[in-house]
DNA sequence: GTTGACATTGAACGCGCGTTCAACGTATGT
DNA sequence: ACATACGTTGAACGCGCGTTCAATGTCAAC
């Protein structure tokens, strides 16, 4: 990429930057075939060097998947971080409604993480190391709605009395993690902007209602 | 079973005996392996016949791994059919609560199934014939809302204006789904109840709370 | 008793997978 | 120029899978 490189100690290429290729054709053969699909040979031909190459840079499939994973984490599914501040003057409510509403739309944008996702969920379900990651995941994405609730607690704490902050996130998370598995499987029938109004009249008094 | 059948026009063990052992054997394989470890073999060794004898009653795996979801469905996932008739006297929105309420405790019961369901659905991302299945599953789940969710609408029909039972119930669904999706991978920081509790206290009006 | 249709078996085939390894570059340090 | 260490390859191994099939068993009909 760069036309004279310092002639550096490494060697012809390093090991972190045939890595991070390899990880990136294994998450575009992972996006294309899923993980099912996902297999040393595939990744390997996708990233232009042999199955025995890929071996030697990751030590199994196995640590293949779990950096996979992780890389995933860091590099795509980027949590909403901008929407932590409260915008002045609107009820806490109608705070945490609008950042369930972004999250919500932000996801359904990329359905083809998501399934992989999802792919590594059900792979967590029995593999220790994936799942203390996507647990670490899904708890920072919680985390995201943990302001807002806590604004919503204290401003009403006589109606949440023995509730807590993580109690409410984890319902903010629970509705878009169950958005996006129904919108998956049936993206038809299922309409995700008509759930997140359908959750505002709900949750809003009839008097707060806003455009 | 029965000491002296009469003599039957049927041959030995007729196909539909043979197909329901074959098929309650599946089911224990995948509940124990679930479907990762659901192969031919297992299932027949679990079922005490060959594996030549599986594939002449079910033309493949594919069929098989259908005709198993078919019985799932049918047998075991039971969607709450009792709670559909109001209380009297109680508002909507709370029966429509503990509909939800039931319906989670029932679904967090059987977290095996769960589960198993969860493996089914993945797979139905890709495999159009399990897909159908697990909509139409999907699909019954959600209109078991539907009564309480139509009442809620007919009694506030200035704050849901726009919206149609199916978006509510679909927003229960949701709701149960994710919590489903926690409480499975996390069940040691999720709390069912905790976040049943704190859906109560979102939607209900401060007045209307209940024991 | 013989026939014929169905149920059942067990061995085998072929394939794709994860993994191993000896061999071969290739750039670096001396 | 040589030695050394690392990157890289391609062929191979072993395994488990879904699937096939000829052979055998079993029962009802004639």
């Amino acid at each position: 990429m760069f036309p004279a490189l310092p002639p550096m100690p490494g060697r012809k290429a390093p090991e972190a930057i045939r890595r991070d290729e390899i990880l990136r054709a294994a998450y575009r053969v992972a996006a294309r075939d899923r993980l099912g699909g996902l297999t040393i040979r595939a990744v390997a031909t996708e990233a232009g060097v042999s199955a025995g190459l890929l071996l030697f840079h990751f030590e199994s499939k196995d640590g293949l998947l779990v950096d996979l994973l992780d890389w995933m984490l860091a590099h795509t599914i980027v949590a909403g971080e901008l929407h932590r501040r409260p915008p002045p003057g609107t009820p806490p409510v109608v705070w945490l409604l609008a950042i369930v509403e972004r999250d919500l739309a932000h996801l359904l944008k990329q359905r083809e993480r998501v399934e992989l996702f999802y792919d590594f969920w059900v792979l967590g379900t029995r593999h220790p190391v994936i799942r203390r990651l996507i647990r670490r995941a899904l708890h920072r994405y919680r985390d995201a709605f943990r302001p807002a609730a806590q604004a919503i607690i204290a401003a009403e704490p006589l109606r949440y009395v023995g509730l807590n902050a993580d109690d409410l996130a984890g319902v903010c998370a629970a509705f878009i993690e169950g958005c996006a598995t129904q919108t998956i499987l049936d993206p038809t029938r299922f309409d995700a902007v008509r759930a997140m109004a359908t959750l505002q009249a709900l949750v809003l008094q009839p008097e707060a209602v806003v455009s």
